[in-house]
DNA sequence: ACACGAAGCGCG
DNA sequence: AAAGCGCGCTTCGTGT
């Protein structure tokens, strides 16, 4: 059952629709809702049995979801005409058809829009302002506007190459990211378990009693102190990069910058202070006090994550940096009473995608292993696991300096098929061309600045052009392996989210995802329903390879940790 | 006063 | 150790 929810001036309007997009020839009238009502007719809706339940079609999840989250309302499916008409617009696989090709003309959501970062937050979600809110960001977007938008997407996927299995994967993307979309919003209700009198104890510890506001903890002040005696500099200020610089040098510290690792390099006495005070300083300013005082309230820390912020196809967040929790502080998010904290990282999982890409039949055989760099460094590199890691990352990442590139043709000797795939994707990239993900995610165009700047003169812009091109090469040629594990990372999300929902509905186990890191999931369970949430996690992420890859000789371990504090995670 | 880029560092 | 990829956030410092 196919519901497109639009914006009303009087509520929502709500209207059956097939699954091309044509009014249901059985219930084609479009039907109007008051803001009061839309909760409690959507869940009326939900209590359909799955295979009858609603797909809810919305301009955007981040519009609807969270007031409904909000009223207590949780949906089984939905279709972001948003995401998805971006993932269509730019595929490979539907770049021939007519929505590839108007959608650069005019595209759904306004390019004069100014990014969301820069819009007011939204207020608080409740019912009241469920309609208020939605009307205002997207006046343009009526029930029929939207209809003719997810007819036009559904033909651009009927469409899609049949070839390799190409439309189908792709629209499994399209599902996997708007189930995305849920799951961020459902993560962002739920909040991450954060005990503030744990993360208080952190800070007491490492910096000294709370400030007074706009003055430095104890212990930055004291080491501040010891600095300035040390360097001969009694009015250094060490969070300004320029003055400590001009400190070190009159010390005859001769750095070219004022980065950790470069210090490193010195042995000067004010070094180590420095260093600590660096250490400290970050805790206070990026995770203190005033941190805790933003981001955490009623014993959780509620992130806003961006589905579809990054154009590989992770996530990205917005508020409280969610997705940089430094190690020093994870002590703070800790599990409730008679619950555990349920962490699962997919081991090693863009190496992994690579050699289910490549079909490297070589380097599946070392992935066989549960530690995929052991196998590497057994097979090509004398053992030396750390060299067998190095290498491998650096053909990833398109390393040519150091150590990691001195190792590439140690590995392209070994592994000629997993090498020659990312260097395929490389070259594509360095010629102005784009690739494609293993569901159909393809990376945007090159500019057309881009263009013009391939067009050189002189010897001197050539230099540069080449430069650039290099760059964009290994872009691209990260973006087939991150953006395939991205790929893949929504499909385990994806699959865990329905089998939570399961156990959630027949009452077993009353488990939430809490929280998502690219390749690592946390749930938040009571300790009875444990060992069914690992089965859940484990289960997804095989469902996740053989929605990718079919029936191939390649493992997805997922390594999986029971904890009370997430600092005991790894 | 405010905007914006660079530097630096956190995460994968 | 960083290097080679992708991000967000805070602080400076400069430009308007």
């Amino acid at each position: 059952m196919y519901l497109l929810l639009a914006a009303h001036s009087h509520g929502a309007a709500l209207q059956q629709v097939t699954q091309a997009g044509d009014p249901h020839p059985d219930r084609p009238e479009p039907r109007l809702i008051s803001a009061s009502e839309l909760p409690g007719v959507v869940r009326h809706l939900e209590t359909r049995p799955r295979e009858a339940a609603p797909r809810w079609i919305w301009h955007r999840t981040q519009d609807w979801y969270p007031a409904l989250l909000a009223a207590g309302v949780e949906v089984e499916r939905c279709y972001d005409l948003s995401l998805c008409g971006t993932i269509l617009a730019y595929s490979e696989f539907t770049a021939h058809t007519e929505y590839a090709q108007q959608a650069e003309k005019a595209p759904l959501d306004d390019p004069q829009e100014p990014p969301r970062a820069l819009q007011p937050p939204p207020p608080p979600a409740d019912q009241g302002a469920l309609f208020e809110d939605v009307r205002h960001r997207s006046p343009r977007h009526t029930l029929s506007e939207l209809r003719a938008e997810y007819a036009a997407q559904q033909a651009a996927l009927a469409d899609a190459d049949p070839l390799e299995n190409k439309r189908k994967r792709l629209q499994l993307l399209l599902a996997a990211e708007s189930a995305g979309a849920m799951i961020a919003a459902e993560m962002q209700h739920a909040g991450v378990p954060w005990r503030e009198d744990l993360h208080e104890q952190i800070l007491a510890d490492y910096l000294g009693p709370r400030p007074q506001p706009g003055h430095r903890p104890a212990k930055l002040e004291a080491l501040n102190n010891e600095l300035r005696n040390l360097l001969n500099s009694p009015a250094l200020n060490p969070d300004s990069p320029q003055d400590l610089m001009r400190a070190l040098h009159r010390n005859g510290i001769e750095v070219k910058s004022t980065r950790q690792w470069e210090l490193m390099e010195s042995s000067h006495p004010a070094i180590e202070p420095l260093l600590a005070y660096k250490k400290l300083s970050r805790l206070h300013s990026a995770n203190g006090w005033a941190w805790l005082d933003a981001w955490v309230s009623d014993g959780r820390f509620r992130p806003e994550y961006v589905v579809g912020g990054v154009v590989s196809g992770r996530w990205a967040s917005r508020g409280g940096g969610a997705l940089q929790i430094p190690r020093q502080i994870r002590g703070a998010v800790h599990a409730g009473p008679g619950h555990k904290l349920i962490v699962a990282d997919a081991s090693q999982l863009e190496p992994r995608v690579l050699v289910a890409l490549a079909q490297d039949s070589k380097m599946a055989a070392a992935a066989r292993d549960k530690d995929l760099y052991a196998g590497i460094a057994a097979q090509g590199f004398g053992g030396d696991r750390a060299k067998a890691k190095t290498a491998l990352l650096g053909a990833i990442y398109g390393a040519t300096t150091g150590e990691s590139g001195r190792l590439m043709p140690q590995l392209a000797r070994t592994y000629p098929h997993a090498v020659g795939f990312v260097e395929q994707a490389a070259r594509e990239g360095e010629a102005g061309g784009t690739v494609t993900t293993r569901l159909g995610r393809s990376s945007p165009p090159p500019s057309q600045s881009w263009f013009r700047s391939q067009q050189s003169a002189t010897a001197e812009e050539q230099r540069r052009a080449e430069s650039i091109a290099r760059s964009r090469g290994r872009f691209t040629r990260n973006f087939v392996v991150q953006g395939s594990a991205a790929d893949w990372a929504a499909c385990w999300l994806a699959e865990l989210r329905r089998r939570l929902r399961a156990l959630r509905a027949d009452g077993s186990v009353q488990a939430e995802l809490v929280f998502f890191l690219h390749d690592e999931v946390m749930v938040h369970a009571p300790e009875a329903g444990v060992a069914a949430c690992i089965r859940a996690i484990e289960d997804a992420a095989a469902a996740a390879k053989e929605l990718l890859f079919g029936p191939i000789p390649v493992e997805f371990p997922v390594s999986v940790a029971v904890v009370d504090s997430y600092d005991n995670a790894k």
